[in-house]
DNA sequence: AGGTACTGTGGGAGCGCTCCCACAGGTGAT
DNA sequence: ATCACCTGTGGGAGCGCTCCCACAGTACCT
């Protein structure tokens, strides 16, 4: 005559133990239908299942955590301050990914900002907590120590974009080449004849494959490359601006230019139409990332494409699988661990 | 000879128990220590933190959890899609405030998005699972049941903003009723004989508040307040551009709009331009919220301010009051759980 | 001297799970 | 019939903490 149906006295949540009762089984088999344990006669299955619906039971995540050692937590890292990251559509679109291929799992995602030292100092303690199963680490810098920590923590991760070209920790990246010889390739097939390069920052390793990816097109078409003529930006519109002047300097005929991003893109521009060129019948214009400056430049800015988001949802797979690897004490050798995913031109008026 | 110095044999991080034999104390008074007891000798802190830190002690928050029912978690939820959360500026104001306050504390901060069912669904889960100690509420709607799901799970919530004069849950408003008098009184001060206003949603608290204090600037001042001349838009660009035309309609000497919002303020500048009307010269404009679009409206606009960090910390000060509260059986009884912080005109050059 | 009341400390019990060993009962080979 | 070997099940042990009771030691009153 005290309690009523649905959950025990007191307000507390129900227990595994509270349901095996209910369902005149014992700890261990409400445990095996609750993980999905194949090891389960239907019959049984069903009376828990029943069980835990009449009970509302919800597994309490501490006490899981605690005996199973995991979280079922990963950690979305962005070594940024927040303004960049509300700023640059990148992280949205990889947001939007990450969050996709994480809705089909139990896996719940934390996103954590590590800009400022304090912040970094928290991560830290944060990490050496074990207080996530993995992390996805975007946007790092190439001598950025969180990689090694993680390493040394022997907590999975997987980054986006790699810090070189023999990268050791799992990634996913775009195909920065590929993006540049296509780039290119667009510019020439459009009978540009001079087509100079407005790189990025060359300690970016990104950035550098993009120069590669310029150099080799024009070889293959048979042409010189004249490194006077690829001159780095800092992927800032001022820096744009800058580089511009100097290649207008030094090739004056010049037909084509193709800028690293979008935004060093939009510096370039300034400064070829107060030197009175137009874009496209003067000088053809292309840019790097897809973003919105892209689409509201004026004319709109041909550009290529990071699939951002897939890149996201590809971080997750790889990142599961590395947790899941890690589980039974057999590490199955590296297979495929750094992905590169292709990029893509998307033509506009402005080439 | 077997394990040298800092953590034990295995890889395994160290305990409690390890941390007090190291120590020479019992695993009593580490906790104690650890969670910074004022019942423990000088020297024998000392000498438990000197243990800590060779060891490299860090607590397992799993374990702790589900010791004390706690889990150091505080989820800011926000029941939009993503998009809007990256395209509005009150949101990443709103974070920042919030990060602030809470990188004092121990809590560890969840931004979860639930804006599709399915998002809602899963939110449902894990707020039963309790994996939280309190959340945040920000941009609820009248009619959303987020907020009574959570009182009957009895977890600590504060809402930003209010869904009506007597809302029950703890939460940190805006003055929407002052800012709406001062937007027209100083509209008065300027000289302008016939002010209008542009609504917005009338099921919206906030607009509600906005259109009582400009009826009571009006009746301060000894005007008459004529209804028709409050018109609802519905916060959209759009619903500026109409509302601005029926205005007009009913009002042709009208010298002062006060909108209630800044994209409302656009849209209705839109209108009042194509009706030949100058600004501020003929037509003085006020807008609500301060948001980017004033800044860059041409003319930059005048609006009203909302403290939008300082109500992200103050809703954590709440919070953090909230679930200390309930820590104790005793409930301290209602002290202020509804704050109010004062809006503020930005004037600019639209006034 | 005995009482009362603190302060500081140790350690048992228990939080709600997972893991794993033990074992019953069935099945098919020898 | 005997053995080997499955499948399905129960429940002990233990994850690393916090909470709290017990108790030694000291201090200050009567």
């Amino acid at each position: 005559m005290a309690s009523h149906g649905a959950r025990g006295r007191g307000g507390g949540r129900p227990t595994l133990e509270e349901v095996a009762a209910r369902a005149g089984v014992g700890r261990g088999t409400v445990s095996r239908v609750i993980n999905g344990s194949p090891r389960v006669s239907d019959a049984t299955r069903a009376a828990v299942e029943a069980a835990v619906a009449e009970l509302g039971y919800v597994p309490n995540t501490a006490a899981r955590a605690l005996a199973a050692n995991r979280t079922d937590a990963i950690a979305l890292v962005v070594p940024e301050p927040e303004t960049r990251f509300f700023a640059e559509p990148y992280f949205s679109d990889m947001l939007r990914g990450v969050g996709a291929e994480l809705s089909d799992t139990e896996m719940q995602l934390l996103l954590i900002f590590a800009g400022s030292d304090r912040e970094r100092r928290r991560l830290a303690q944060y990490l050496a907590a074990h207080r996530v199963d993995g992390v996805l680490l975007v946007s790092v810098h190439a001598d950025d120590p969180l990689p090694d920590l993680l390493s040394q923590l022997e907590i999975p991760a997987v980054i986006s974009g790699r810090r070189s070209a023999d990268e050791t920790l799992p990634s996913v990246d775009s195909d920065n080449y590929g993006g540049g010889r296509a780039a290119v390739e667009h510019l020439m097939a459009r009978g540009r004849r001079k087509v100079v390069h407005l790189a990025g920052r060359l300690d970016v390793y990104g950035a550098q494959r993009r120069v590669d990816g310029y150099r080799q097109a024009l070889l293959d078409a048979g042409r010189e490359v004249d490194d006077r003529l690829i001159v780095p930006g800092d992927f800032t519109e001022n820096g744009g601006r800058r580089a511009m002047t100097l290649l207008l300097e030094r090739c004056p005929d010049l037909d084509a230019v193709f800028a690293g991003s979008d935004v060093m893109a939009a510096g370039a521009r300034q400064v070829l139409r107060e030197a009175g060129r137009r874009i496209p019948d003067d000088v053809a214009l292309v840019g790097y990332d897809d973003s919105a400056i892209a689409r509201h430049m004026d004319p709109p800015l041909t550009s290529v494409r990071q699939p951002i988001e897939e890149m996201g949802r590809t971080m997750i797979d790889l990142l599961l699988g590395e947790i899941a690897d890690r589980r039974p004490a057999v590490s199955r050798g590296l297979e495929k661990r750094q992905l590169v995913l292709p990029a893509e031109l998307v033509v506009r008026a402005s080439s």
